[in-house]
Parts: C-alpha cells; structure tokens; sequence
RNA sequence: CUCUCCGUAGCUCAGCUGGUAGAGCAAAUGACUCUUAAUCAUUGGGUCACAGGUUCGAAUCCUGUCGGGGAGACCA
C-alpha cells in the first residue's frame, strides 16, 4: 500500500531523491549564519551605504522570476520580503553549471526554505535586493503553497477559505502577512498589559485548571476524571475564587493570564476555550478599578496603534479617558424610555413582553434585566462605556452597592456592542457569600443549568477575612478583535476549535495487488482512474456501471488493449 | 439546536434548462542575463466532499450524511 500523492507532490518527492542522490542534503542540520533581516535591509539600505557588501540572510521561496541564465526570486523571512537576484556565472563560477541549472531551476521549488550570502543593490527599476553569490537549500518543501499575487496593492487569487486557513494555520500565516502581524499584535496587547500591572507592584500567579469544583462564573463546564484520585475534575471556567483565596493570603494584587473553558455553543464571539485576565486589588474598590481598565486599555491602543483611536469594521473607537459611564437602569431608560428600577419580577415579565425580550421560566428577577440590557442596550454601544450598578440577583460575588439597596457594586466595559471587562466591589461578607450561594442553588433547582455551585472551602478562607478588594476580568481575545479589527474569534486564535477534519489520505494498492487478484495489468492504470484503488473497492463496485465506465476511459485515453466483456468485469467483482 | 449559503485541479474560480469537466496562477519541457501578477511556446494534472435515489446517461435534479461560512437560539 501507499498513498496517492498529486502530481505536484509526486514531482517534489522525485526532485527530493535526486537532491539525495547528487549528494545535496534537503534537510541539513547545521546552523546557518544570519547577519540581516528582510526589514533590516529595506529600511536601512542606501546606494552609497557600506556594511552591505556581504550579507547572509534565510528564509522561504515565495515567488520566482526565470529568465534563462538569471533569475529573481522574493525571499520571505519573518520580517517581511524581499527580492534576491541570482545569475549562474556568480553561484556556479567553475565549469559546472548543474548547481543552477539543475538544483536551482529544477530541484527548487517555491516553498523551499534557502540560505543565501551576497550583497545589497538597487535594481534597474529600483528595488531594493541581494545579488547572491551563495545558495544553500535549508529545507526541502513538498507541499504546494497557495499562490497568492500582488500587483498594486492589489491581491489575486488570495488564499481565503476560512476551513483551510483555520485548520492549516501555519499556510495562512506563510501566505496572508496580515494574519502573521494580527497575533503579533495580540502578544503586544497582551505584554502590554503585563507590563502595565507588574509595574504598578502586582503579583503575576498560576491557579489551578483542573478543579473539583467550578466556580467563578455563570457557565457550564467541561467535565473530565481523574484516574488515581478516582475523581471529577472540571475545566476552570474563571480563576476568580483562586486568585481573592490569595487576596486572604495577604498579597496586595495578583493577576493571571488565565484560558478558560465554557461548555456552550461557539459563534463568532465564543470559543470553547479562551483567555481572561483576571486581576484582583486590595483595599480598592469598583471605581478605582474603572479608572485602571480606562488607563490599562487607553494605553494598549497608544502602545498598538499610537493613538487612541482605532478602526473596527465601519466604526471608529476612541479609547481616549474618560470613558462614558451609565448605571444599568440609566442606559435601559436612555434606550427604551423606561425606568424598571423599582419594577418587580411580574412587571419585568411585562416589561419583556412589551420590548420583544425572550425571556424563559427559569429566569430570576437578574437574568430577565440582564436580558432586556443586552437586547436594547449592549448592541448600540459602540464607543467604550462603562455600565454600573447591576441587580444582586445576577451578580452572587459581587458587593452590595454602599448605596443603592437591591444593586451591587459592579462595572462591565461595552465597547463595540460587546462586553470586554466584568468586575466589581469583590463581596468579602462570609456570610452574605454563603446565602447568595444558597440564592444560586435555588435558581438551579428552577432550571437554570448556569447558577454556580457552593464553594464551602472559598466560605471558609472569607471566613478568616478578606480586605476590601476589587476584582476584574478583562477578554482578552474580544479586545484583541476590538484591536485588531478582526470579526470573528477565529482570527484572533492561532487555532480555533473545529470539529475533525476527515482522513484525506487515500490508501492505494499496488499494481502487483491487482494483477495477483486476475486483473490484466494494462487496466490496472485505468481501474484507478475510475475509482478503483484497491481490489477490495471492486466487490462493492457495480459490473454494469465499471464496465461502462472503463470503456468510456478506454476510448477517451486511446487505449490500444482488447475491448472488456461484461464476463470478464463480473469475475473481477466476485 | 434551527434557518441559510457553500464544498469542482496544489490555490482562486467558471461550468446555462442533465450528455464523463474548463480558465488563470502553480507544475513539467523548451527559449530568455534587471524581472516583479515577468514574458513566449508546448504538455500533463480531476473519487466534481461522501452515500443513496431518479435517469439510457448526474458536477448539474431529489434525499441523507460529513465538513465549513453567515444569521438566529443559547451563552453575561
């Protein structure tokens, strides 16, 4: 058995064995010196600038222009592109040619990864590139690459199916440089942040993924066993009762970079599993950590974009301070006219009615406001605002407003139509934890799969006293998608989840197989075009239909072999 | 989970009311020592996602399955 290749990987497999046989190795395993990079040159190079007279540089054949004795070629390395001239009489000065004539011309192909040495110049139409005096191969490449061509700031045949690209990413990152430079900008997003809170003192923590039990947030999890502890174990869905356990344990800030897990549907807003960054202050509370979301997100923007304002599909965002900041009831009377302030459940079911709100039994008196917020509210916020000052009944962790009776001392961000941040005045009363919990386990027992469990070793460590603390979650992949300008998570996840992708290697028999099961070999050829790859395919075949099939094939190849009988096609099915 | 669109060469896409598939790039062979979507000539390359059905005959029509996109449902 072996596995249908096409005929280009056929091609690349042959030039890869005449590579070995003429005593080039594809894949060598010696350093190769670098002095320069793509960008280095481009920025830097002048005509009349020196210590560009011998440069060493590698990277990927992304395009090749022959033209008999010399060719160009654009080089790609991880800075960008850039274009090498080569002519045989400077990389084959002695008699024989066959290192460009035969290794470059034909053993080459684009994708392969090169080495090369030679100095910087300026072409005729005035481009900045390297004449190479040197050229080794550094890796073979037997996968054809996505051609994608560019003239004018203009791309043709661009390689865009989202299957392909999400499921073979590092192609999407080889061809489409914007897709290279949007995680490059995650990753700043990300130290950008880091840097911000590691400076202002804070302690950057690991807590535990794997929990036995799940907490922190409104969601269901995934589940998973432990063999030798004989126990469930759940995927974190927040980190939020482990980081406030180690505010108890007296540090004064800790934070984490935390991927989480939600077992809930996936659109283009949700992925299974994610990345927060939860942070939590002592002695602080929600209005101060408004002013610090403000400044920590104001500054990613300067830091990405050097500015405040950043383009997300038709909109403009302006991330500059101080941001807009409405309480829920504000912003649903602003959109709706109606003050639900003092409704209770009842007329919140009314209230819904009335707005078009689907809503369901199981919802408490939190979930129906919540659900009237994100249907009238949320979408219509575009630029960065804060909303406060949630009901008690959706936020079980949160404090009790100093205030407003009934409300809790809590903030989300919204900016884009969509939630970025969630935090508040963290609840440290044990007491009024334990009966929020008891609150929640009520709302499971109406129905609500999502109410979080009780966390009695949590009660205990809030027992022993925890300060006045405020807590924070921030999405880290809705901010990089807000930043970024990219539409759906997927583009901001190196490898977003997909279901499995079907087993394309096709297992094909022999044509010794074939010929010990009766088959003349003359048809073997032609078996396979019609679909036949191996002698087991021919009992499940129809006779009538392979025989109508071969002699078409027959015909339209101009085979010169003997006709097929039906009787002959039946004994090769039997 | 529902609705909807899609799946054809390595890639990007054509393919009409059913008659065994075409183009550009890429590839092969040849020409060409400043090209840049290089150019010119010649050639090869297909399980038309998969499985059924209708039909003399299906890429095309019907049903189902798988995979993907979008919208909803759900989800802070």
């Amino acid at each position: 058995m072996e596995y249908e290749l096409s005929e280009q990987e056929q091609i690349r497999r042959n030039s890869l064995s005449e590579l070995n046989n003429i005593g080039i190795n594809p894949f060598p395993s010696e350093s190769y010196p670098i002095t320069h990079t793509a960008k280095e040159i481009l920025d830097t190079f002048k005509p009349d600038s020196t210590g560009f007279e011998e440069v060493s540089i590698a990277g990927r054949i992304m395009t090749r222009r022959i033209m008999g004795a010399a060719s160009f070629l654009d080089l790609q390395d991880s800075t960008g592109r850039i274009q090498l001239y080569l002519k045989r009489d400077d990389i084959c000065p002695d008699e024989d040619k066959s290192l460009y004539n035969t290794v470059f011309k034909r053993l080459m192909d684009i994708g392969d990864i090169i080495g090369i040495k030679g100095f910087v110049f300026v072409t005729q139409m005035g481009e900045t590139s390297i004449h190479v005096k040197e050229l080794t191969l550094l890796t073979k490449s037997l996968r054809v690459l996505p051609i994608v061509k560019e003239k004018d700031d203009q791309t043709f045949d661009a390689f865009s199916d989202p299957e392909i690209r999400y499921r073979q990413r590092y192609v999407d990152l080889i061809v489409n440089p914007e897709v290279r430079d949007v995680f490059v900008k995650r990753t700043r997003l990300v130290n950008t942040m880091r840097n911000f809170l590691s400076g202002k003192g804070y302690l950057e923590v690991e807590t535990p993924i794997l929990q036995p039990l799940y907490g922190g947030a409104a969601a269901r999890p995934f589940k998973t066993h432990h063999n030798s502890l004989d126990m469930t174990l759940y995927l974190r869905i927040a980190n939020e009762l482990y980081l406030k356990r180690l505010i108890v344990g007296g540090y004064d800030g800790v934070f984490e970079f935390s991927k989480d897990f939600r077992n809930e549907g996936m659109d283009r807003f949700h992925n299974p599993e994610f990345t927060q960054m939860e942070l939590y202050v002592a002695y602080k509370d929600y209005e101060w950590m408004m002013n610090t979301v403000e400044e920590m997100v104001e500054r990613i923007a300067l830091d990405l974009h050097g500015t405040t304002k950043v383009k997300v599909g038709e909109n403009e965002i302006d991330f500059k301070r101080p941001w807009k900041r409405y309480t829920m009831y504000e912003a649903i009377a602003h959109y709706t006219g109606i003050d639900i302030s003092a409704m209770d459940e009842a007329q919140l079911r009314d209230t819904c009615q009335k707005l078009n709100v689907e809503i369901d039994e199981s919802m408490g008196k939190g979930k129906l406001i919540d659900a009237i917020f994100g249907d009238v509210a949320e979408p219509k916020l575009m630029q960065p605002t804060f909303i406060t000052d949630y009901p008690v009944e959706m936020s079980p962790l949160a404090k009790k407003h100093r205030s407003k009776p009934g409300l809790v001392e809590r903030f989300e961000a919204i900016c884009n139509g969509k939630e970025i941040c969630n935090a508040f005045s963290e609840l440290n009363d044990p007491i009024d934890q334990r009966k929020r919990f008891e609150d929640q386990l009520e709302l499971g027992k109406r129905g609500d799969d999502e109410s979080m469990v009780l966390d009695e070793d949590f009660l205990r460590a809030l027992e022993y006293g925890m300060p006045p603390t405020a807590g924070l979650g921030i999405g880290i992949d809705r901010l990089t998608m807000i930043m970024t300008n990219q539409p759906s998570i997927q583009d901001v996840l190196f490898f977003p989840q997909m279901r499995p992708e079907k087993v394309t290697a096709i297992a094909v028999a022999t044509d010794e197989e074939f010929v010990a099961k009766g088959i003349p070999a003359e048809w073997v050829q032609v078996l396979r075009k019609a679909g036949i790859k191996s002698p087991e395919d021919l009992k499940a075949a129809n006779p009538n239909k392979l025989l109508h099939d071969l002699s078409g094939l027959r015909k339209k190849l101009k085979l010169e072999i003997p006709s097929l009988r039906i009787e002959d096609v039946k004994t090769w099915c039997e």
